[in-house]
DNA sequence: CAGTGGTCTAGACCACTGA
DNA sequence: CAGTGGTCTAGACCACTGT
């Protein structure tokens, strides 16, 4: 048959060299050559074509390998011109946001939510700027904590908007957090995420266990769904939360 | 020809209707549904081959657009069980971190950079813990600072070792900064960054023209080749920096 | 052991974009 | 206009993993 002569036709078996085959082993490889500086910051690299019969694999198989590179911000690729190594690597790092129940739980540490306080409101001038509403617009504003063994871990300040999901108004927020309540309640389609330092006052150090003005790693995040916002929130973390990954 | 019978046998052709055949319109339409609810958290979705006859398009295709959504955090794909649409949203924020003269030059601003201290020592306890060396490892201490049209930017407290790198000794760092001199010098295979906030303490708010106390936001970055750890560094930035992103 | 995703292949056409 | 990457296709085999 048609396709099995082609599997015959491969002018060389697989264990025959070091050659790579797959895109895992090609990717390795170029990042080894990138790392041992065969190919530097500008250099040109082979065409796709050429490197698949260096590789003795399909076209499409190297294009798998660069194009997860270029993504990863290693490599830059552009029609004609080809692909180059990057030269100043504006390398971007990932950071995986769980669910704070999650976060708690995976540390081995007793989960326990609590809701400081719920008021109803119309939005204030900062946050009808922030979320791109007027400033007559009803909101929900949230003050919570969450806590790790009974140690407070994340302050969370909340500003639900009521004009965009009127159903907040129903939900008490007493057991579950407003994350969870929203994460199954509405889709989301875009999300704003903002990392920061801020001073505690006098709230964040009551209920944080910490004094006023200490440094606090703060998390902000707004969150639009079909292009009307639908919440914005701070969370703050007591003194000595880090937020690591690597790459 | 063959491949040429092939394309003649498609059934339908692409115009006829509102199928999505290219594999961002797939993810785009796939998101869509979990977006309006159509499949939500933990539904499993139909199979490649499935999707592959809804669509009119090669398994390959849905296989794409499923595989990058998966890695987007949106699905779950696990072989024989299927896909599943992700009841958390574990979903992960991507960070550039650019070259910090690219950074402040993309402002608008005029780059400048100073260095305001240079020692060489033996690796501090908490240092070697850290890097994963001997205390008695020679290093090289770095202050350094980065500056925007004359304002304080970044604060660069850094570390070299000077056993993995013996090269830094020759370099002066006076007029470029050593994450530039490192780029160009040598690769790098793993990295670790972390973001957190700090107090700043006397010698950090005389730098950065602040008050001792302020919290500050601080980026801290591991780097290491060939498992050999090359180098640590902390930044701080003035108070107001934020860190952003979105998707 | 059977079903589902993971990957590879050979080949084609398309879409940019630099010369 | 021509070269290079971007993507699609039909088909195949492989590798997990739940039943």
């Amino acid at each position: 048959m048609y396709w099995q002569s082609r599997r015959l036709i491969r002018s060389r078996p697989r264990k025959d060299g070091p050659l790579a085959t797959t895109f895992r082993e090609i990717k390795a490889d170029v990042l080894d050559r990138l790392t041992r500086g065969d190919w530097r910051p500008g250099d040109l690299l082979p065409t796709e074509v050429d490197l698949a019969v260096t590789y003795d694999c399909a076209r499409a198989t190297v294009n798998r390998a660069l194009r997860e590179l270029a993504e990863e911000g290693y490599l830059d690729r552009k029609r004609k011109s080809g692909t180059r190594v990057r030269n100043a690597p504006a390398r971007q790092a990932r950071f995986d946001i769980p669910l704070i129940r999650r976060e708690i739980t995976a540390l081995g540490a007793q989960y326990r939510y609590a809701l400081v306080r719920r008021s109803e409101q119309l939005a204030p001038d900062w946050l009808a700027a922030r979320m791109g509403v007027t400033a007559s617009t009803p909101v929900l504003h949230l003050i919570c904590m969450h806590y790790a063994d009974g140690h407070p871990f994340q302050h969370e300040d909340r500003w639900i908007n009521l004009g965009a999901l009127p159903a907040a108004r129903a939900a008490l927020f007493d057991t579950v957090g407003p994350n969870e309540w929203l994460v199954t309640t509405i889709p989301f389609s875009d999300v704003q995420i903002g990392f920061s330092a801020v001073a505690a006052d006098r709230s964040l150090a009551d209920n944080l266990g910490c004094t006023e003005g200490d440094a606090l790693f703060q998390m902000e995040r707004s969150t639009w769904f079909e292009g009307k916002p639908v919440t914005y929130v701070k969370m703050c973390f007591p003194r000595g939360y880090r937020m690591t990954t690597r790459y």
